[in-house]
DNA sequence: CATGAATGAGTGTTCATTCAT
DNA sequence: AATGAATGAACACTCATTCAT
């Protein structure tokens, strides 16, 4: 089972979910048709399965932004929540980008993907306007920027071959930190 | 033809490029499987096609941004080309999505959409470097970073049921001009 | 599509509802797989198509026992219904069985069953009832019984490859009619 | 293997032979699949172990119709006749359906099942030929009449919700009964 | 004796593509 | 030009059967 879970991560890496056939997955994982259907239903539960077990560990980056620090956040803070998101985003890309692939066709899951959005662009704008932002920033707003920065700058650089590394995200951290304080 | 290429961004808009059947084109089109096996030869020619169409409509956001401004932008007209990139944005959200969905498995697709990523964030990149952006920021970072917050916040927006409006892009203009003036 | 629900009628005579593949069924109308689902959702919309052409064809079955000659019936009128139902159990036996064969697994098509034979064995009740069959009769119990003997008469001869024949259909009239008048 | 062997005879009964799986055996055995194959080869071998079972226990209706009662079987003899055939219809309902089902694939167990009805057919028959039916009534087919309308009768009621009882088998008797004497 | 995870052949179903009209 | 019925390869899913423990 572990050894699907891990396969289909592979499999939605390589060609994203639609395009990955349950032959694919299995494939990977070097076990047989039947075996797949023995732990997940379908295709959709077993993206399901997986989302559920990264939601699980990746609670903690509503945690830590759930509580803003008075007086604003400093540079270093920030910086440390940027690089457990980007931890997190570079362990789970390729589910995302499934999670993505199915939300347009499937209303529940497409539900879960806005509630999460929401929530922690919520966090975010939290963040932001505890901090003080100032002039021409728009709290709501530059929450949901933030997070769209942080989400596209990881997957444009895969994209283009060169990940992410800590000096870039030294300058998004700095990025966010003059939206956030004026 | 023109029915059938407004047809696939409708379609391409509602389930993305794999989940969308050249079924579901046709039937928005009100032709038959035949008619549009006559303009196209199959499902992805049908997606270069729209593509061509839209690179040719979008060239000016590369002219634009390729002449830096010297002594950098002003506020004004960062915010001018955002609404210009907004404003494509909008018309293009379902093509961008179509183009990048097969860009992960058509070799040849990818590498065309690599280079306009390329591209585009070079051109910010030297918009950025010119305004002499100040410490904490590496300008081919934060290209990219523009790109990436500008690409996926208005994906967002759409995606939770409130489309980007004017005011949330002053807000995204002074994100953008806060992180090119020190 | 009346080659295939002909391919049908054959492909369920020979091995029963269950039995029977959709590639029996397009092999013997000599049809391509995806033929078959531009006419049929699926198996059992083949099969339900069918019941409602027969049901149709078989509907004057209830309407000349809906009408119970005053004075009893006599034995060429019993006579000559036995006949009609001969004709139809004969062109309709491979349906009746599958049609029973899905309705033990479909509660819907379980109910339309049950319904089909409730009407048919009442009428043939009341038609008993009318007749006076006299001590030692309940006509609800006969009327059931009298359906049960036909359908079942006609399976078990063309079982063991003496299908029913004229002769054979006076002695079941003499049955019943014996069984009606006192 | 009792446990394995009545499990079956309950899963026949809610779906018939081709729709149960084995699973659906060893799920209300409360066994493992494992132990299924220990003790039957297959899911034919299963049932064939079912009916020999059955036939051991149900000769003696054949016994006790080979031995005609000279001068006609006088009504109580049938009732007690046809009471004990109910109770082995009862009894063995499953088993018969699942027989059928599996004789219209199976030619060799199909000439097993035509060779019990013709002998059962051929002894009622016989009864009724001894007693002298009249005008009307070829004994022959009244045998498989009988023989029809007995099973299917119980099939029907048991299909409907309304089990037979002991007065619906008075009015099996008198059909039987009049069919028999002139 | 008993288990139940694993297998893979078999079956149902979809959908891009063709072609006679 | 336009049609839409027909195709069949590709894919999802099931279930009887095996075998290491």
């Amino acid at each position: 089972m572990r050894k699907l879970l891990d396969a289909a991560m592979e499999a939605f890496d390589r060609r994203g979910y639609h395009a990955t056939r349950v032959n694919d997955v299995v494939e990977i994982a070097k076990t047989s048709h039947g075996t797949f259907y023995l732990y997940f239903s379908n295709k959709e539960d077993l993206l399901r399965a997986l989302v559920a077990e990264a939601a699980a560990e990746a609670s903690d980056l509503y945690d830590i932004l759930g509580d803003p620090s008075p007086g604003g956040s400093d540079w270093a803070d920030l910086r440390q929540w940027v690089g457990r998101y980007s931890s997190l985003w570079v362990r789970y890309a390729p589910l995302l980008r499934a999670w993505t692939d199915l939300a347009s066709i499937d209303p529940d899951l497409g539900a879960q993907v806005r509630q999460t959005v929401t929530t922690m662009s919520g966090a975010l704008s939290t963040q932001i306007a505890a901090a003080g932002a100032g002039d021409g920033i728009d709290a709501d707003v530059a929450g949901m920027a933030v997070l769209a920065m942080l989400d596209r700058f990881h997957y444009l650089r895969e994209f283009v071959g060169r990940p992410v590394d800590e000096a870039s995200l030294d300058t998004l951290t700095t990025i966010i930190y003059r939206a956030m304080s004026d």
